[in-house]
DNA sequence: GATTGACGCCGAG
DNA sequence: CTCGGCGTCAATC
C-alpha cells in the first residue's frame, strides 16, 4: 500500500465539460500525485488528499492540471520527467529498483503506441509480468506516465485504475484502433 | 510460508 | 473465441 505523506502540498485543479482534474505539488514545485478525471471537484481533490492529507488549494498550477486534461483528451503533449517528484520523500517511494524501473520504462512509450506488460518486464530483464502490472497500478502519475499505453500480450486492453473503458477512450483518442468484442476490447495491430 | 495480482501460455471444447 | 489451469515473481499478509 501507498503510505500516507504528511508533507504539506498544494492542489491545483481544472475542469472541462463535467470532468475534474487535480494535481498535487510539493513545496519545491514538483508534482507529487495526479488524479484521474472525476465527476466532481471534491472527488478529484479527494483522490490526492487521500495520500496527502496536509494540503492547501492553490491556483498556482492550474495550467498543469489543464495540460493533464488535454493529454487525457488525446492532445500530443509532454510533461518532462524532471517535473515529477521521484525521490523518497514523495508519494512515489519505490522500495526496490523494480518499481522505479517499470515506471521509467513506461514513461518512454511514445504517444499513439502501446507496449505489453511482457515487453516492459523483458526490458528490465524480468519475467514478473504480473508484478509489472501491480507496479504500474500504483503509478501516482497516471496519464503523464502513460500507463494507459500498456496492454496485454493477447491484444486485450488489460486493467486500469479508472476502469478499462477509460483506458480504451484515451487510446482511441491517441489514434489507436480498437475493436469491440463480446468480451472486452482488443487492439487492432 | 501462503496469498494475491492492471499477466502469459497452452490445451480443451 | 472462451475458459481453466498452471507458470512466474514481487509485494503483502
Amino acid at each position: 500500500m501507498n503510505e500516507i505523506k504528511k508533507n504539506p502540498i498544494t492542489i491545483s485543479t481544472y475542469n472541462h465539460e463535467k470532468l475534474y482534474f487535480a494535481v498535487g505539488y510539493s513545496e519545491n514545485n514538483k508534482i507529487v500525485r495526479i488524479a484521474l478525471p472525476q465527476k466532481s471537484l471534491e472527488e478529484a481533490i479527494g483522490e490526492i488528499a487521500k495520500y496527502h492529507p496536509n494540503y492547501k488549494l492553490s491556483d498556482k498550477h492550474n495550467d498543469t492540471a489543464c495540460k493533464i486534461c488535454q493529454i487525457y483528451h488525446g492532445v500530443k503533449l509532454d510533461i518532462e520527467l524532471d517535473q515529477l517528484e521521484l525521490d523518497h520523500n514523495s508519494s512515489f517511494s519505490p522500495k526496490t529498483s523494480f518499481e522505479r524501473d517499470v515506471i521509467i520504462k513506461v514513461a518512454k512509450i511514445p504517444y499513439g503506441t502501446v507496449k505489453t506488460y511482457k515487453e516492459i518486464a523483458k526490458s528490465i530483464n524480468s519475467r514478473a509480468y504480473r508484478a509489472v502490472g501491480t507496479a504500474i497500478g500504483n503509478n501516482p502519475f497516471p496519464i503523464v506516465i502513460p500507463c494507459h499505453r500498456v496492454i496485454r500480450s493477447d491484444g486485450k486492453i488489460g486493467g486500469f485504475r479508472g476502469g478499462t473503458s477509460m483506458k480504451v477512450e484515451i487510446l482511441k483518442k491517441e489514434g489507436i484502433k480498437i475493436e469491440e468484442l463480446n468480451k472486452g476490447s482488443r487492439i487492432i495491430s
